[in-house]
DNA sequence: GGTATTTTGTAGTGATCGATACAGAAAAAA
DNA sequence: TTTTTTCTGTATCGATCACTACAAAATACC
């Protein structure tokens, strides 16, 4: 039996928590309250980890945001998939607004989306800093899609695509249900021919 | 001499502090760094005021914040100004979305909307239910300007405006320059046409 | 002047923040 | 079995949080 990655045993005693539920109990907990609102001794809590083993694991508070943040990214909108190349760019556009609006609005207590919603002000900046890269990667491949085809007008789109999902995230963590939500991103994709026309 | 209001001296010892510069200073600093993001501490020492001098004039961290939320929200976007009776719907929202991406990125140090950027997930719930009143305010005000000639289409479109607005002050924050906050509000603005028609 | 009333500055309160010291326990390696 | 390594729980750390007890100071009223 060839050890295909991680079956090799490391050599202390072995961990005694699940990491990945952990990582995904976190995501919960950063998502409903916020990094400010989640303390290291709520996460020791309901994760069931001392903070010992917490440290141990992922450093520091800030640690266990980042890999939330990148496991997050990875899962929430995919906008690989939605951005298709050859794809028209305002019908392209406007799903993606659509699918955001359902995401946003889908989990009551994950309301919009927690690399948007991780903003100034903060009484800390580390969180804010740790979620720009996520915010930029997004920002360049809505341009990036738009640029294949409007050159021209792929950053203003982007921007305009910037702002319109913010809104929907700060209006899906106000409590509007998914039909208000999906209505609204369907109203403001109107404003998308007009961004790309030339 | 008449005395008008406020000259007719109280009974102990006066108050040794300016307290609308107090309300002018700490308006300045929760706009920059947020509710939880400035400490009593912080307002003790930059508003030159005492802690318990704090609490006799204010009461709380929270009642200082509630005064300062009604001095912004009387002096910040002039919604009855702009959403006069009898303009053009689309017009004046446009007009409104501009006026408001210019205000938001005007002061580098007070980016977005006081209001609205105080719904971000927080450590603390007092902040977003003290800016709640505001925020269902400025939804009624352009709810019922649309529907003095739109009665049907006065909450979508109010909907979509809360969007775009909650939107241009997220990416405020994020640090836009007035012209591209301004660009961006005027493509979207292009949605509001289809949003108002019958 | 004397008294009542309010604000003042000094110096704290207990609670909670993120993060750790320490020693025992559990595994692999020797 | 002994050694080495890593994780475990207990019990904190100093810093900061919002907030106050207390007595002196400063005013208006009598």
């Amino acid at each position: 039996m060839i050890d295909t990655e991680k079956t090799k045993k490391p050599r202390g005693r072995p961990r005694a928590f699940d990491l990945e539920a952990a990582l995904t109990k976190a995501e919960a907990l950063f998502h409903a309250r916020g990094y400010d609102g989640v303390s290291v001794a709520n996460l020791s809590e309901e994760l069931g980890i001392n903070p010992p083993s917490f440290y141990a694991a992922f450093d520091s508070k800030a640690g266990l945001f980042a890999r939330v943040l990148e496991r997050y990214a990875a899962s929430a909108l995919p906008l690989d998939r939605i951005l298709q190349p050859g794809r028209d760019p305002a019908e392209a556009l406007a799903d993606l607004l659509e699918t955001a609006a359902r995401i946003y609005a889908a989990t009551p207590s994950a309301r919009g989306c927690l690399v948007l919603e991780t903003v100034h002000p903060s009484a800390d900046e580390v969180p804010t800093t740790a979620a720009e890269p996520y915010r930029t990667a997004s920002h360049a491949l809505i341009r990036d899609f738009v640029a294949a085809t409007r050159p021209m007008r792929a950053e203003p789109a982007a921007d305009l695509v910037d702002v319109l999902l913010s809104g929907l995230s700060a209006r899906a963590r106000e409590g509007w249900d998914a039909d208000r939500l999906v209505a609204s991103a369907r109203a403001s994709a109107k404003a998308l021919p007009a961004v790309l026309a030339d």
